[in-house]
DNA sequence: GCTAGGCTGGACGAAATGGTCCAATAAGAA
DNA sequence: TTCTTATTGGACCATTTCGTCCAGCCTAGC
């Protein structure tokens, strides 16, 4: 029964998942061309995007298969076809995520150029998460914290994601550097990594607290820590 | 088989998880006066210890009964004994970890009046993080993440102790701030807050980098916006 | 020492969960 | 159209995992 099939566009979908094994002998050869389908793809969408659910509230190790299944409205045949394992369809939910994340980060922060705009990228974040009271967290932050000590794969791609996103920060650091607006012993690095922490951080305590404020603080501390470079200083 | 019980004193097992339920109606009568044998205390204390250990490098949800039981040396009608079921064991935890936390943190920072001293207090939890290489993260932390949408039992208990070690934070902070060493104007609250962040933060990038540095970073950030604050700022 | 009740070993049960299989159908290429 | 291969439904299986039970052993208090 092809349930409703809407074959979105080049999405993120893409990969399909030929990625080589740990120990791998053929990572040269790769696999064989396997043909694949419009319908095939969107049915991968919809299991990504129901583990995606399914794993922000719940947490991935809490959450099932045949939960995944009954919210993709998918079989467990399907679910086999697309991802080879459990571990398999959280590693492609990571890069999922992952991309996610960076797509979004990219549009809000690719254009930084000043302080103010650090404000709003903040003012964005803020406002997101105080729709949910605090709740749930950042996704790549809980997958971090849950896969990090029990999946080297997937630590490691969160961690390189985590770096991309950081980077993502400090490009625009050094473009405020650059054009004068930070004083020139700023580091971007360590100021990109420091807000990544506040962010992190205010994500964990406004989730125990179900409530932003805690993430609000976090964040306005490390903005402050930054304007503390600016060459001049908004009072 | 009465195995090894070496009675440790007071420790932190004076708890005997009398814990009312949920929807409760018992809330005041308390349960019946139970008797309690220290042989059982020790075990408790065990079946804990093991969990502890074990849902610390694995997580909660992905650390099982069976796995406590061998660890901790206990049979099954032991672990159903001393605690009603899973939830309780990790609800049990949750308030074990807290315990364990503050009266650690308690230690150090209760005699906090000096901005070398927070120096000390970072340089402490750097250390300790350094030895497994950024690893495992923050015990609470973890928790927090794991549970705060899946327990709200538990998530209260987290934030109250997140709380608590901000308090302790604070307190310090409120002293320095008594004696002139800072500002007026800083709020000892919101610095508590941020620097927990950043600590939380700092923790959890650390584990996902398998690597301390995120952590000093952070840490240094928040404890830069602290020093902003002194009255002498130390060069 | 005696006894009530805490404490323990370990077999057992039932449900949840990850995973397999195969027959049948849809889709793309020739 | 026809043939090959991707895709799917869903029954089925094995293991894991939580939880129960009970007979018998200790311990505290009298």
């Amino acid at each position: 029964m092809p349930r409703r099939v809407d074959p979105k566009v080049p999405s993120l979908m893409a990969d399909r998942g030929y990625t080589a094994r740990m120990g791998d002998e053929q990572v040269i050869a790769p696999a064989k061309p396997r043909r694949i389908s419009q319908r095939g793809i969107a049915t991968r969408e919809r299991i990504l995007d129901a583990a995606n659910q399914l794993m922000l509230v719940r947490g991935v190790n809490a959450t099932t298969l045949d939960d995944v299944r009954e919210a993709s409205q998918t079989s467990k045949s399907q679910l086999y076809h697309h991802f080879a394992d459990k571990q398999e369809l959280v590693r492609a939910l990571v890069k999922y995520r992952g991309a996610l994340v960076i797509q979004r980060e990219r549009g809000r922060l690719e254009r930084l150029r000043s302080f103010s705009g650090l404000v709003r990228w903040r003012n964005a974040l803020v406002q997101a998460n105080a729709l949910n009271n605090g709740r749930y967290g950042c996704g790549l932050g809980s997958m971090a914290v849950e896969l990090s000590d029990q999946d080297e794969q997937s630590r490691s791609m969160l961690s390189e994601t985590f770096d991309q996103w950081e980077k993502l920060i400090s490009d625009g650091l050094h473009r405020m550097r650059d054009s004068g607006a930070l004083r020139p012993d700023a580091d971007p690095e360590k100021l990109a990594t420091g807000l990544m922490a506040a962010l992190q951080g205010g994500y964990l305590l406004a989730n125990a607290a179900h409530d932003v404020a805690p993430m609000e603080v976090a964040l306005d501390m490390a903005l402050d820590h930054i304007k503390s470079f600016l060459v001049e200083p908004p009072r």
